[in-house]
DNA sequence: CTCGTTGGTTCAATGATTGAACTATAATAA
DNA sequence: TTATTATAGTTCAATCATTGAACCAACGAG
């Protein structure tokens, strides 16, 4: 497919990829501890972990031999898809929150503030919203699966 | 699910559906339209906009009678997860861009720059990292299926 | 030399997804 | 009148993904 979007969740679209990304940054590395924390079946887990190896998203690292046992640690790209998985964890909260409370809270090192993660506009910091938002096609933009009627809608308006 | 990110993963967590977000949010909103742009096969995409219904998400809506005629509309649920889709394609932008360039650009109506979406901690206003940010748990933390491990993690640290 | 720990693999059963064909309603054109 | 087109689906068989349970292998500790 043609758009970010769609690659991005060739990435990490799945049910659980999203959530491995969590467990990971939240320092749940092993198989086991990443099976129980999420009852994710064992093959499955095997197969999602390659995948996003294969994706760039995670690698695999030997954190002892002797015998060699492996843990799981983000890449890059993987430690910059945590934001936008607690801007969805914020949403997820806001829309499905059980009546219990936030089961997460976060806290911002560099200002020492709980808060709420917000998209923004870089240009002028204001939280951006769906209706002050216009989309336009790029110079990559093509009528493609994934954008047929977009693409054309987009070019229109 | 105990957590947030896996209740709204819940909602929206399956491949097709932040992708119907974002067609209905560009304005792709009729049923023939959505299987044409997205290729997704027909009997899925019932389901799919009956479970976004369902989770509150998206609405139906007679456009014309006579014949009745429907499409879909986001909800304020639904528009309020935009942002956090447009962080996600940002994302996708980054690290799986292919080589024609951006597909698609933002230009914030408010400022009237173009922009790249950014998640951000309200208090300060600076964009958030993985590094820094401390996660706790809320309220609602508990150790269940999707938290067993990391509630326990999370009190440690 | 057996047990527990870690990190998997294998397999059968079930559920989700795909693709293609078909249905229904009404307006419009010939 | 009848045929055609547009929209919004349904139905069905085949394939693919996911689940759950059991099994395997390397090594260290008792």
């Amino acid at each position: 497919m043609q758009c970010s979007l769609a690659r991005g969740l060739e990435l990490i679209g799945d049910w659980w990829s999203p959530l491995l990304v969590r467990d990971l940054y939240l320092g749940v590395t092993r198989f086991d501890d990443l099976v129980e924390d999420l009852g994710i079946s064992r093959n499955l887990l095997t197969r999602r972990l390659q995948a996003l190896i294969r994706n760039g998203v995670i690698e695999r690292m030997a954190y002892q031999s002797r015998p060699t046992r492996y843990e799981y640690r983000l890449t890059e790209a993987g430690r910059d898809l945590v934001p936008v998985i607690m801007a969805l964890t914020e949403w997820g909260d806001r829309w499905a929150q059980p009546k219990e409370g936030s089961p997460i809270l976060f806290t911002h090192k560099t200002c020492g503030h709980r808060f709420r993660p917000q998209v923004t506009c870089p240009e002028c910091g204001e939280a951006i919203r769906s209706d002050t938002v216009i989309a336009r096609p790029g110079p990559g933009g093509a009528a493609k699966r994934g954008t047929m009627v977009v693409a054309k809608r987009l070019r229109r308006a």
